[in-house]
DNA sequence: CCAGATATGATATTGTATTATCATTATCAA
DNA sequence: TTGATAATGATAATACAATATCATATCTGG
């Protein structure tokens, strides 16, 4: 049986609280505080788990690892900050006729949309 | 200097008539016929050769290695086969809006979509 | 509280894409 | 034609994320 331990709440409160979606090692950072000692195959460990569960679900980005986010959202996409490379939710604001566009015989299941440039943070500092 | 070999002008040529993003494999594969005993060292010796010399550009896609495309294109965005996984080009029709859904701070300097669903080809098949 | 099973942390290992090495081959200016 | 040298192909080495291993620590039902 699945057992409940601090290191497990730990990072999936991580996960639901950081409103945005978070790597692997962001996980282990923002777990620390909650699971002194966390290491890192843990975190793997955890998002697996978390992952079968459905509790998460993954953000696969171009060319760099995925993140994970809390799963149950309404589709939405992502914006990355090049500076901090943190990477943002986008609110739902989707595209209609991303059909249209496809040639002949092209079927569309899903897209996914990745905004870059730099966050109000960064755009902030400098 | 740069020289012209058989390998070069098999691998530059493959990119630019492919009409779709093309990862190394690809390139290796499409310039077999024109280039026989190219090995792969080479191709990422040339891809990178192309990149440099802004002959083409990388397709980073979510998750897998990167593809390459002859450069110069107009704006434009890419669809993946979730069964023969390859990537082709699609129309330019773009997304107007992407601004008005940033968070406030937040500034915008480029985007990517992917498509994803079952192209023509397979979608023949069965 | 205890015993057995699960989880953890440290680290070794794997898997995969890309790059470096090096002996050999091919190109090209003179 | 030829000599200097860039390019090639085979393969070893690297980089990196993710997984496996294993001794130890921690849960939890009884």
């Amino acid at each position: 049986m699945q057992r409940d331990t601090s290191q497990r709440r730990a990072i999936r409160r991580a996960l639901e609280d950081a409103g945005r979606p978070l790597g692997a090692l962001e996980v282990l950072e923002a777990s620390k505080s909650a699971a002194p000692g966390l290491g890192i195959a843990t975190v793997y460990r955890n998002i697996k788990a978390l992952l079968k569960g459905g509790d998460i679900s993954e953000v696969a980005l171009p060319g760099e690892p995925p993140r994970y986010e809390a799963a149950g959202k309404d589709h939405h996409h992502h914006f990355r900050c090049e500076r901090c490379e943190k990477v943002y939710e986008l609110g739902g604001a989707c595209l209609p006729d991303l059909k249209n566009a496809l040639p002949r015989g092209f079927r569309a299941t899903g897209h996914e949309v990745l905004v870059h440039g730099v966050c109000a943070a960064c755009a902030r500092k400098r």
